[in-house]
This record gives structure tokens, C-alpha cells and sequence, in this order.
DNA sequence: TATAGTTACTTAACTTGTTAACTAATTGCT
DNA sequence: AGCAATTAGTTAACAAGTTAAGTAACTATA
């Protein structure tokens, strides 16, 4: 142990191990419906994202997703193999690449929702609806806060 | 776009993305830090979880920082090497790896702590004492939660 | 006290993520 | 218009995580 243990929050305070612990515990939950569908816990994530808009280019989903630019490469690539989303190149900025969710990616999103939807309704009950809320509201507003004040930063900076 | 939007949450508020993207941000003011001391996320989770305690064996570790047994095999390695930490087969369970700080993972940790320090503060104020004093609590309670019930459902099956 | 079963960790093969270099396209500046 | 600087995405080489099999040690049972 540290000489001196007040230098550093203890682990269970701290909110970088904090959140990867608590979405870990969460993904156990899960991790099997995702592996019961063949599918990875990443290209899960550009699903649900593509999902959200009409057409989003690669960059955007990159960001949304907290994936690399690379990783989203393969990533579609595999999508695209599998006919859930389509690629095409963007005519107004051809160096963009926009994606699509297709009939079969939503298809898959549907057939999927009714055992995502169980997973969630059960962890929400376990933790409790209004935390549950609290939480999401909470989590979202900090992004917030962090986000207003990077770019701040950027802006005192040119 | 889904034909369904109201199948799933929107990512913003769905928690295993919720929690990811709001690590995300956070890991971007600490990750320079940890590049300027040559130590990668990984190795400076265990560091910090041993560093909770006296002595600590490899599985603990591997679940508190919240990695594979494979990872922290190689990470102990590294971080061994460096002079960090020792492993020493346990006498009482030789099958156990008992893991400890060394003195210069004491000096390492007590080095990076002003620069750490900093930076979260600099966080703390950013999205306000007290709501970062909810999040944290909040995700340890939900832990208990969720960790609570999965024993039961264990003890309801042997 | 054998021995089947479990646990802790390691190794090996494979799959992913990461960094850096590259191409192509667009923007900003003069 | 011309050209440097930036941006979007890909590729390639490497590092890290993941899965599965293996070894050694311990535990429970007959």
C-alpha cells in the first residue's frame, strides 16, 4: 500500500475506473445477446448510431461510437458484407464516406429490440427507475459541461 | 434512419454508450498525462488498484481494473520489469501470484499525483463539486445494485 | 488417501485496436 | 487561379485484448 493513500481518489471514487466499471458490469449483462447474434460489442455501437440519423458520414460516427477512424474502416466493411448498413461516397464532399442503415440492418435492429429491451427493463428495475433516469441525466449533462469547456479552450486558441 | 425510432433509447441515453462517451471525454485531458510518464491506461489501473492495498492477488487485480487474466499477466511483466511492482508466488496458495508496489511504484505514483491532481480538479470544477460528488456516488451505488442481484440469482441456481 | 473437479495463472493463436504514413479531396490565402 | 494547409478516409505495421487450451495446485468426496 501507499505511503501516503490520500494522493489519489480510492479506485471506487475514481470516475475514469468508476464508469468503466459500472458499464463493465452492465455489459456482462449484455454481452451474451450480443454474442447470441453474432454481432461485437463495436459494430453493435455503429448500428445503433447509424440508426439514429438518415445518413451520418464515417468521421461522425466515429465520434459518436468512441471508435478510431480505422477500426471504423473494418467495421463497415464487415457491416456492408453483412447487408446492414450501405457506404457510398458523398457527392457533394467526395472525400466522405456516408452511411446507411439498410432494410436488413433495420430488420436486424427490430428483431433484436425484444430481447434488448428485457436486459434493460430488468437492470432498470434492479437499480431503480428514477437512479436510472438520474443517471443517464446526469451523465449527459457532464458531457456537457466538459464539452462547452473544450471548446472554449480552442476558441481562446486559435 | 430506423423505421422505429422508439425501439431503442437514443444513444445519448442509452448507459453502456452513455458511460463510454463520458469516459471517453474524460480520458482525453488525462490521457497526455499518462503518455508523458510512459505508462499506458492499463498499467496505470493496476498500479492503482494495488496501490489500495497491502498485498493483492492477480485475480483480484484482473477484476478491479477490470481486465482479462491473459492482460494482466503481460501487464504484471511490464510493470515488474520497470520496478514498479513484485509478484511473488503466494506460500499459503501456491497457486496465487501476490502482487505489491514497490518502493519505486510508490515514488512513481507520489510523482504523478500533483499532475493528476491538477487535472481533476480542473474536471471537479468544470461540472461542479457537487455534481460530480452525485456521479460518483451514483455509480457506486448502482453497482451494489446490480452486483447485489447477480448474487442472488447465483445462490437461487448452485 | 486416491481422484475427480475446480481454481489460478500462463501460453499460444487469433482478433481487434492503435499509430503513423499515405492518397485524395477540399479549403484558405495571396 | 495557384499552391500550401487541412480534412476524410484508407492502408500497413505493430501493440493490445480475447479465446481456448494447457499446467500446476488446491479442494471435496468417496
Amino acid at each position: 500500500m501507499t505511503k501516503n493513500p490520500s494522493l489519489y481518489d480510492p479506485t471506487s471514487r475514481s470516475l475514469p475506473i468508476s464508469l468503466l466499471r459500472t458499464r463493465e458490469l452492465i455489459m456482462e449483462v449484455v454481452r451474451p445477446m450480443l454474442v447470441r447474434h453474432s454481432i461485437t460489442e463495436q459494430q453493435w455501437r455503429v448500428l445503433r448510431v447509424i440508426s439514429e440519423d438518415v445518413r451520418l458520414d464515417a468521421s461522425t460516427v466515429a465520434a459518436r461510437a468512441c471508435l478510431l477512424a480505422p477500426s471504423v474502416t473494418r467495421i463497415v466493411r464487415a457491416l456492408e458484407k453483412r447487408g446492414f448498413i450501405s457506404s457510398v461516397r458523398d457527392v457533394s464532399d467526395k472525400r466522405r464516406t456516408v452511411l446507411q442503415l439498410t432494410e436488413a440492418g433495420d430488420a436486424f435492429l427490430e428483431k433484436v429490440s425484444p430481447e434488448s429491451a428485457e436486459i434493460f427493463a430488468k437492470l432498470r428495475r434492479t437499480v431503480g427507475a428514477e437512479r436510472w433516469e438520474q443517471l443517464t441525466t446526469l451523465l449527459s449533462d457532464i458531457r456537457s459541461d466538459i464539452q462547452a469547456t473544450d471548446s472554449d479552450q480552442s476558441d481562446a486558441k486559435p
